[in-house]
DNA sequence: TACACAAGTTTAGTATTAATAAACTATAAT
DNA sequence: ATTATAGTTTATTAATACTAAACTTGTGTA
């Protein structure tokens, strides 16, 4: 069950972090772009403004972005995924090798996340959209890799979320799915074959810690055209995107220190 | 009026900025420190990272900070305030030459925030707990200064809103405070005198933007005992503070680009 | 291996509360 | 000066969030 309130006060938040303009946003723009009653968004906005994530210009009336969600960012926050320069480094690699686009992807719970990523030579970190965008488990290289080495209870609450159809490959049926795991499993490698986006296609290899459970995942995404062209062209994607996340997975150590004990869950 | 959800939902965000612990928060400890039924706090916290605001780790069931919070950081919002490192260097100099700390408030609608400081030549940008301590306008240097220059109207609003008791010198009666704003207005600075916290002495000066508007103000904090000593050291604090207030002044350029004709109204 | 405890999750029912609509106020445009 | 537009406040009602209790899961101990 969800709640319903807070579900609209956090899309709000979503609506300001995302379409922020600069004098700030008025009221009825809210209401218009998110579907709700002026009133409401008024007794909305004036609890999430006492509150400090957001202010009204005592002038403009318009709603802006307040100091409580400017000090969020400023906490220690922002790097505890365990991911050094050196994971970069070793995206850089494959981007540079292949000149293809490579992404560092992690995951939140039940939710896929790409953490860096490079794009055709031109470094991109994280800042752009592609960050949170609820990537896809089911149709993604990078979220099959992680999920074949997860255990069933965790593949279990992953894929009981909606399984969508992206394109006419996205294998949305949990009984193929599982079975592409397994050989995904054996392989080492996982295989997007424009399940997600048509004529992209892409290879992911899972990346581990130290206690061999999956923590991210390396992918390489290439366009179609070019892996039914030359048939090589696949090997070299596949060995520099696998050496890549075994490079990784030796040096990730997790930011988050775990009590002892805590770990005898085996994956 | 309020909505009480949110109000919970928000403070329990506030919680995890500032208590979280590695590895996460447990639902019982959110419960037991803000008072929380676990299965509302349950409810609550299972939306939150459905919008991706919180996640909670797989095998730990603990909740951690989601990729949504450290995604705002990354937006363009941080430095929005237009005061520029030329902002800082006029600090900066005050602190130099006073060794005391200062201090650089601006605000967001009715509340007073710290935007940059410097403590006995340390210095500190933002990050620390002074930010958006939503400091009392009533009871400080910088918030008297600013709160002199504004329009009768926007003190009202500010003023409304509790003023409270910090010191045996706090001013809370609100006449007493006009009158006090009016002389502050006339004099060109604002005096703390133990009002926020004994034993400190603040001067502050308001800083202008190019419409003659308050945007902001420069403080100088000083134990009490050496403005009594030495009364040229009030002086000195004084005209250093001012000068500070004057400069950055001069530069300040609002960020957030207004629109012709929205700047009709005059403070 | 089984048991007990603790923590988290789910459910159904109720009481509170958030949304509504309409009246009001303030501000800007004509 | 008048109208229109945006924001705010209020009282009412319909919805929803909280409660309590049962259930599930996992961890640690015997």
């Amino acid at each position: 069950m969800s709640v319903k309130s807070i579900e609209k006060t956090l899309s709000t938040l979503d609506f300001f972090i995302n379409n922020m303009k600069p004098g700030g946003l008025a009221l009825k723009d809210v209401c218009a772009s998110l579907g709700f009653k002026k009133s409401a968004a008024h007794h909305m906005l004036a609890t999430v403004c006492q509150k400090g994530y957001l202010y009204q210009d005592l002038k403009t009336k318009k709603y802006l972005i307040g100091s409580k969600i400017k000090k969020m960012s400023k906490l220690a926050i922002l790097d505890d995924t365990g991911f050094s320069d050196f994971a970069f480094d070793q995206i850089k690699k494959v981007n540079d090798e292949t000149g293809e686009a490579v992404h560092l992807a992690g995951f939140e719970g039940t939710r896929l996340i790409t953490l860096t990523m490079l794009e055709s030579k031109h470094p991109v970190r994280v800042d752009h959209g592609f960050l949170n965008k609820d990537h896809a488990f089911h149709a993604t290289a990078s979220g099959k890799a992680i999920l074949a080495h997860m255990n069933l209870a965790n593949q279990e609450k992953i894929l009981k979320k909606n399984r969508v159809k992206f394109t006419e490959f996205t294998i949305t049926d949990k009984v193929t799915l599982l079975k592409e795991l397994n050989a995904i499993k054996k392989n080492g490698y996982a295989i997007d074959d424009e399940e997600f986006q048509e004529g992209v296609y892409c290879v992911g290899c899972p990346v581990f810690d130290q206690y061999h459970e999956p923590v991210a995942s390396v992918s390489c995404s290439s366009p179609k055209y070019k892996i039914v062209r030359d048939k090589k062209y696949l090997d070299k994607i596949k060995s520099f995107t696998q050496q890549a996340a075994i490079e990784i997975s030796k040096y990730y150590k997790p930011k988050k220190t775990i009590k002892k004990g805590e770990r005898k869950y085996a994956a």
